[in-house]
DNA sequence: TCTGAATTGAGAGTAACTCTCAGAATTTAG
DNA sequence: CTAAATTCTGAGAGTTACTCTCAATTCAGA
């Protein structure tokens, strides 16, 4: 009907070697490290060229920046029910998400973070991204209050909780969804107490 | 008495040398972009070897990102009075900062700003400082209330002041200073009040 | 099966660094 | 004031990420 179908070789294959290369890209990172580890490595391991790897990644750090705050987030954050308050209904969203994940993806991603906050460049990168996620939070507020995505107060709304999971990043080693979620929890309602001190 | 005397003829032409790199690399950034302009360009302008220029600069984007929230920033905050609130006190110093620039520093400034945000790969850089600006704040505000810096509401505080810093930054032309403070002042009130939307 | 489109590998080229080394300039000691 | 020790500089070679082009191969649809 849609595209449920297999998509043909051709697709199939690309999907493979694209899976091949991030595998490879990112256990070759978790061995030797980050910037230890060259793209001629990873597409030999990958038994592709180098002019494959960048067909597919356009940079190094795009195996392991993968987009985050993407379309499925910003799915589930319109689903939340209209009563709840944008703060709340972002819990309920990272909340929702993390708890889709299984215990072998959560490892992953574990793992992801750490490179990430091992790594200057990547970790730079993810943050940049992190502000791009403010103007993309600040629209979905915009919605769901009814205000304008400009609005300075919704903007700053946006900017204290993309600092506040800035600020919850885990720092030290591998740390359990459970203990991630609750600390998500405890900030947001130390910030809409007004961050007493 | 201290080191008040001209520092040698060696110290001050490095100092010229120095300073002669960032200028000129900074104009033909904002003549040309930022990747559109190479070290060669720059140190040839300069009249050094490309070899000197990263003697003196460790990368290219270190000409344009020198050090934000620095050790003047830390001095200012320390010298806030001790009655006043972290956010309060965080408030004066902004101000006081940036009440010390004159007209012209200002205008650098802006233009800085302009590079940084619209170059990627500068804005990652500053967007990380800006991450690695949590501890430091958590630092200060902890010395502040007499908390732990890993206190885990003192660390919501840093990452939520920060994370309004990114959102209040300017997005479209130059603004005017006192535009900058309101902006910063408003958006304090509004966390300090929990963030009503 | 044949044709057109997409994918691939190879090779050359650019730009940001890094490292090493020899010569020049500056500081310091005598 | 001069000679030795220190520091700085330019030059050159090398690495790595990434870009571009071109010819050969592979797949898709008629």
């Amino acid at each position: 009907m849609t595209t449920e179908k297999t998509p043909g070789l051709r697709e199939r294959k690309k999907a493979q070697t694209r899976a091949a290369i991030q595998e490879h890209a990112l256990r070759l990172f978790s061995r030797q490290g980050y910037t230890e580890t060259t793209v001629q490595q990873i597409a030999a391991a990958a038994d592709v060229s180098p002019a494959t790897f960048f067909r597919y990644f356009p940079t190094k750090e795009d195996t392991v920046l993968f987009d985050r705050m993407d379309p499925v987030m910003m799915d589930l954050f319109r689903a939340q029910p209209a009563e709840l308050s944008p703060t709340e209904a972002l819990r309920a969203t990272l909340t929702d998400s993390l708890a889709a994940l299984t215990e072998d993806e959560w490892r992953l991603e574990s793992e992801r973070q750490r490179l990430v906050l091992n790594a200057p460049e990547l970790r730079a990168k993810m943050m940049d991204q992190l502000y791009a996620g403010i103007d993309l939070l600040a629209m979905l507020a915009a919605e769901r209050v009814g205000r304008s995505p400009d609005d300075f107060e919704v903007r700053t709304w946006a900017g204290a909780v993309v600092g506040v999971v800035m600020a919850a990043w885990p720092r030290t080693g591998p740390n359990r969804m459970q203990d991630y979620l609750k600390q998500i929890d405890r900030a947001f309602a130390h910030l809409q107490a007004g961050l007493p001190l």
